[in-house]
DNA sequence: TTGTAAGCGTTATCAC
DNA sequence: GTGATAACGCTTACAA
């Protein structure tokens, strides 16, 4: 900068001022100057040091999104929404996969950070890093909002609407579900077997079938589940892939899609929507453009923002797998 | 700072001895006085502020990772390894999705970054921010070391020696591969129609099936090639993936692996090596932990490292899945 | 319209 | 063993 304003004639605060572009107090400067400093800081490859800004105005560009696991779907819509959302605002959205958001946080001067998971534990961390100025974003059942925004994007609710949306028309439901818990607490199976108990419809062991993490358990279990005479009349699927995986098995088994057999999926993912038949699904509405957008927004804004709760609740988005 | 010094009744400059606990000149501080300091420090919350400290010394304790498609399992296990590395290092990798690392680079002050994907045309940025004293790890296959470190690991040669293991037991040989190029420039499946002609073989069209990007579609392309009398008695897959699902048919299928069909896959995955029948795949060996360990040590070293090309040549490693 | 100078939080140098 | 003090690169209130 110093070797700008030499080669510029002007002096050091001149040129920050025409370069950041910011309103500094000062009214404007001289159409001349400010074209020849822009011409002399590209000529000299000049880049601002936003450590250095960060020093002096507090905002350093970052927004920080804490992820837990990278190969989750969920995690890469965020990071994708986010990205298109932050372009053209001079924000840079970071990715810290499955770390210790609050190590980088104390240090590391961000203006906005997404947590895609937190707890009560983490109240005092959290409070800590609110009071010291944070803008701090947090994917949680179970927080309220108190100096920092919450999204709330509850399953459990959803679920039962599936659930709901299948018994209206059917009496033999199955469910596909993975083996492990999708997030700790509460499985998507037990919307499943509370919302059968409730009908007073007896459970039959074949129409739960488990998947394994990888994929080909998929395939093998919605196998499992259709390949037989006695097979349910509708599938309750615990992701929108393992949906699109059932209905795909099902045409494969000849079977008529949603005339034989009608499927839900829980996601409301947009690969859903465009598949043939388009997948009905539970999940909140245009959740990750959403959040993206209200990230980028805080982070533009430290001050005027009144943090709060978002709610986004789940929906049964019918689509042809499963009509009314 | 200010607030530890004051409350702790030395100077700043001591408290900053004290806590960066790095060798400034200064030989030592009473043990007592350190103690006191870091105690008021723990008390009053204070953290350093990285920003100042990199503007100070140039070094942020950042290690930037430019991963160009976050749902890419070779992503995942880069920033696993990176991130398993830098623990105890006061290095915290961050992810860049999909994104212009020229725009974070400049700007941001890191201690060194990693590009998953260069090509000649980036070289006159990259040459940039290497002047500027910037550690860069490329992936390159065609780049040579200048300033910065290349990472060196052709897939070619490797899926030639998988046909070559394949050829000398084996004359019907199917491939199995994704319909979109895994990278610009050269599909898998060349190594495979290149090797059956230098070997004089015919091709047969039903031998060669390709499967769209998501995953059912890897299980019927298995189908579609082994679930006939006349199929290939060994299969190269174009990723380790598609491997597991071809041995998951073929088990199905009631056929025998090795016995009756070798299958020989891409990417020497931990999957593929943990499974049964234990996969035979063509790799690298050991790339994530050392690509790790270089970023590391290159971030940690700012001076005194000399970069250079680093070889991981790809073997094929013989598993159950096609003896030698 | 522009320059001067103070200051952001930290670390390095040097004199005490 | 410790404290002043300058400096890192940048922004901004204020004076010119």
């Amino acid at each position: 900068m110093k070797m700008v304003a030499a080669r510029a004639g002007v002096s050091v605060a001149t040129v920050s001022f025409v370069l950041s572009g910011r309103p500094s107090g000062r009214v404007a400067a001289s159409a001349e100057t400010a074209e020849r400093v822009r011409a002399i800081a590209e000529e000299l490859g000049y880049r601002p040091n936003q450590a250095a800004r960060a020093v002096r105005t507090g905002r350093s560009g970052l927004v920080l999104l804490s992820l837990t696991q990278l190969s989750d779907p969920w995690c890469q819509s965020v990071s994708q929404a986010v990205s298109a959302a932050a372009s053209g605002h001079r924000l840079q959205p970071l990715i810290l996969a499955d770390g210790d958001w609050g190590d980088v946080l104390d240090g590391q001067p961000v203006d906005a950070a997404f947590l895609d998971a937190a707890s009560a534990d983490d109240l005092p961390r959290i409070r800590t890093l609110v009071d010291r100025g944070l803008q701090l974003i947090v994917f949680s059942d179970d927080l309220e909002p108190d100096g920092f925004d919450v999204i709330r994007s509850p399953q459990r609710p959803g679920c039962e609407l599936a659930m709901a949306h299948l018994l209206a028309s059917h009496s033999r439901i199955g469910c596909l579900t993975g083996t492990d818990p999708d997030r700790p607490g509460w499985h998507r199976e037990h919307a499943y077997l509370d919302a059968l108990q409730q009908a007073g419809i007896e459970r039959r062991p074949d129409d739960l079938q488990r998947y394994t993490r990888d994929q080909v358990g998929v395939y093998e279990a919605a196998l499992r589940m259709l390949d037989r005479e006695d097979r349910p009349t509708a599938v309750f699927a615990a992701s929108d892939f393992a949906a699109i995986t059932a209905i795909n098995v099902a045409l494969r088994l000849g079977l008529s899609v949603p005339d034989d057999l009608a499927v839900v999926g829980v996601g409301n993912t947009e690969e859903g929507a465009l598949m043939h038949p388009s997948l009905t699904s539970a999940g909140p509405t245009d959740f990750f453009a959403s959040l993206a957008e209200l990230i980028i927004t805080v982070a533009g804004r430290p001050t005027d923002h009144r943090p709060r709760r978002h709610d986004f609740p789940w929906r049964v988005h019918l689509r042809e797998s499963s009509p009314a």
